[in-house]
DNA sequence: CGTGGAGTTGAATACGATCAACACCGGTGG
DNA sequence: CCACCGGTGTTGATCGTATTCAACTCCACG
């Protein structure tokens, strides 16, 4: 390679630093590998609010979030949202079943705060499979991760009440308890805003 | 080989039968291929109501039900039950989390019927992998679909009322609302069993 | 038979939703 | 700089849905 494509190359590579340091943690992957998956990358910034994928529409990408926090969430016919998962820095976010099976995605993905993403292929799975095996079983260890986590929070709300699914939501999740708007997390934990805000006074939570 | 062994050796298979469709249903397995799983394999009859696994042990093997009907629940500080999910004919079962980290079981897992099943070692992965290449994607692919099934399932629970869910647990698991006692489902959809009693009234549903 | 679990039905209760009014804050434009 | 605005969160009153507690029936199973 010439120095000046390499040198473009590397930038292109440092806007994906943080993705970079992730993969190293689950992969151990080299430069080189690594630069034989930056032509399937794109990258976008998206403002506070900014739709990502609109329910209805077929999920094209596998989004990785650099930085910011996005969330998925459906609308139900009386008009009310409800957050399905946030997704931090670090985070990957698609409706899997829209991506896999080319159908119309169930739910939305939107910008919390303004946020920095990757967009990857749908079958970024097999590609970072061939050029770095192990890949697929991060995925699965990921997916697996994922699941229990959902388990647990469908457990959470066929057992506990609105006050202990919000104490779980603000242990599980310290940072995005400061981060997201409350309405959010109601939405998230399955509470009307109000009952939300009625049960922090309860609980005596001092303002942000 | 010798003939008796053989013999014997296809008497064990035929006790796999209903595996063995189903695994050449998703991964074309040879005839030898299978036998070379077979040494891992063990089955087991539960009587109605027979505990398999106990919240708190550890979770040793998967379960893969031949005949009959498994669910997994916990236990809630009340005594309460709740289902976390069924698993008919074909299906896989395990606290996956307990499984894989070697941690107590959040959860039980009970016969809801006298059930046959098979208990496979929880790196049934690797090595069928081993055995044959493909298996991996294969448990992806059911994690995945797993995966969209509970949170279709949690979406329904933020956003539906108690009649709405018992109706679409009806509509999706057609066969399971007549196999299993009332009070489960009601324990699955997340219902008082008595609600769900006047909920079929209202409906009008017919029982038997 | 008789016993216990499952399901039904009724009455009282509790929890969270809804509707409504208002305070607070951050941003925008005059 | 201030006035205005929309969105967010708070608080109050009322309402509705599902839970709880209790009594009773029915059936399977000993």
């Amino acid at each position: 390679m010439k120095g000046a494509a390499k040198r473009l190359l590397s930038i292109f590579v440092d806007m994906f630093e943080v993705f970079k340091l992730y993969l190293n943690s689950k992969l151990r992957l080299s430069e080189k590998q690594f630069e034989e998956l930056v032509p399937f990358i794109s990258s976008k910034t998206l403002a506070r609010g900014e739709i990502l994928l609109r329910a209805g529409e077929v999920c094209r990408h596998t989004t990785f979030v650099q930085q910011g926090c996005l969330r998925s969430f459906v609308t139900d016919l009386k008009g009310k949202e409800h957050t399905i998962n946030f997704a931090p820095e670090n985070w990957w976010l698609a409706d899997q079943n829209s991506l896999r099976y080319k159908v119309p995605a169930m739910f939305s993905i939107e910008a919390v705060e303004e946020s920095d993403v990757l967009l990857l292929p749908a079958d970024i799975i097999d590609i970072l499979e061939r050029i770095a095996p192990g890949a697929m079983q991060m995925f699965g260890v990921l997916n697996q991760n994922n699941m229990i986590a959902m388990q647990k929070r469908l457990i959470n709300h066929l057992s506990a009440t609105a006050d202990e699914r919000y104490l779980d939501f603000i242990e599980t999740y310290p940072s995005l308890a400061l981060r997201v708007p409350q309405k959010m997390i109601a939405s998230f934990i399955g509470v009307a805003p109000e009952s939300l805000s009625r049960i922090r006074g309860q609980i005596g939570v001092r303002r942000g």
